[in-house]
DNA sequence: AAAGAACGCAACCGCGGTATT
DNA sequence: GAATACCGCGGTTGCGTTCTT
């Protein structure tokens, strides 16, 4: 039959950590590791905490390398361009920055960023003189969708409205493949017009939605990790950079007007000095993509590749 | 200075997928 | 093959801290 129950739910303890928890967990698993036995190990030390806790505890905080706080532009610009592609799988992101765990990525959005970025869009709206098809626009994108959609992908389709804005006023984004790709047209506008004028829809938000998740969300993505084993066509570069060139107006402000460093330039996009979208001379192949070793670049590309089934 | 509101973060909860018996 | 536990993840909550009035 089955394991061993997992733990006495009425024992463990419950709630914040104590420094003497920590250095007992810490010291443990510094010397003799996980044991690949989360359950297990509490009561090895002698802690009386789930193994779940544990687990957690050491990895978004005991564990050696953990940057907590004050998150780089860059990484700011990573997330944000990884959220719109592929939504809240925050362990992915995280994946992409070194030292960040998902617990903090996903907070981080949630308290800062998203704010930040979604309260642009409000400012933008209620500056408009034509507020009230805008706002109509809004409201009943946020009704219809709320029925429909997940927040996540609400807060998407929001944020490549805005790129959308930024980049051109003919909706160029709306024929990034890097943002919708795989449909060859606008998957914003098709969610946008089935948001709006849902009555007599064959397919339903719900359902595009639902193939957003299942085929295309992760593709940005995934091409954004392809970059690191191909050459994308200096179209697809172009494309890039005038998505990040976005991104960085969106997160930093109009007109680049920011102190920090936005802006494409050429063979990359430079921010603060870092190239984290970088291309060789010739602007034709990708270097050193976000500063961490290709083999888990491609490790995380070809675990999601395999499960999405690129 | 005090009270309430807003914010930020650590931790918990529940679920789905995987492994084990 | 079925039953059960384990693992990992995303969503949510609780609480301490900071800000605003």
């Amino acid at each position: 039959m089955g394991r061993a129950p997992c733990c006495d739910k009425a024992t463990v303890k419950k709630g914040p950590w104590s420094p003497e928890e920590d250095a007992m967990l810490k010291n443990y698993i510094e010397e003799h590791g996980t044991g690949g036995n989360w359950i297990a190990l509490p009561h090895k030390i002698g802690l009386k905490r789930c193994g779940k806790s544990c687990r957690l505890r050491w990895l978004n905080y005991l564990r050696p390398n953990i940057k907590h706080g004050d998150f780089t532009p860059e990484e700011d610009s990573i997330i944000c361009s990884l959220y719109i592609s592929i939504g809240s799988r925050w362990s992915i992101i995280a994946a992409q920055l070194p030292g960040r765990t998902d617990n903090d990525v996903k907070n981080y959005w949630n308290t800062k960023l998203k704010k930040r970025l979604l309260g642009r869009r409000k400012d933008r709206q209620s500056a408009a003189a034509t507020a009230a098809t805008s706002e109509t626009s809004a409201e009943n994108m946020n009704d219809a969708g709320e029925r429909a959609l997940s927040a996540s992908a609400m807060e998407r389709i929001q944020l490549c409205m805005q790129l959308q804005e930024l980049q051109s006023p003919l909706g160029a984004a709306h024929h990034n493949p890097l943002v919708w790709p795989g449909t060859g047209c606008s998957r914003a506008a098709t969610l946008s017009n089935n948001s709006f004028n849902s009555n007599s829809s064959t397919v339903t938000v719900a359902e595009q939605a639902g193939r957003s998740s299942s085929m295309n969300e992760h593709l940005m993505s995934a091409q954004q990790l392809d970059g690191g084993l191909g050459s994308p066509s200096s179209a697809e570069n172009s494309n890039v950079i005038s998505m990040e060139a976005g991104l960085e107006e969106l997160l930093y402000g109009e007109g680049n007007g920011s102190g920090k460093a936005a802006g494409a330039v050429d063979g990359g996009v430079q921010q603060g000095g870092v190239d984290w979208w970088s291309y060789d001379d010739q602007g034709k192949s990708p270097v050193g993509c976000w500063d961490f070793a290709p083999e888990t670049t491609n490790a995380v590309f070809q675990d999601y590749t395999s499960v999405y089934d690129i």
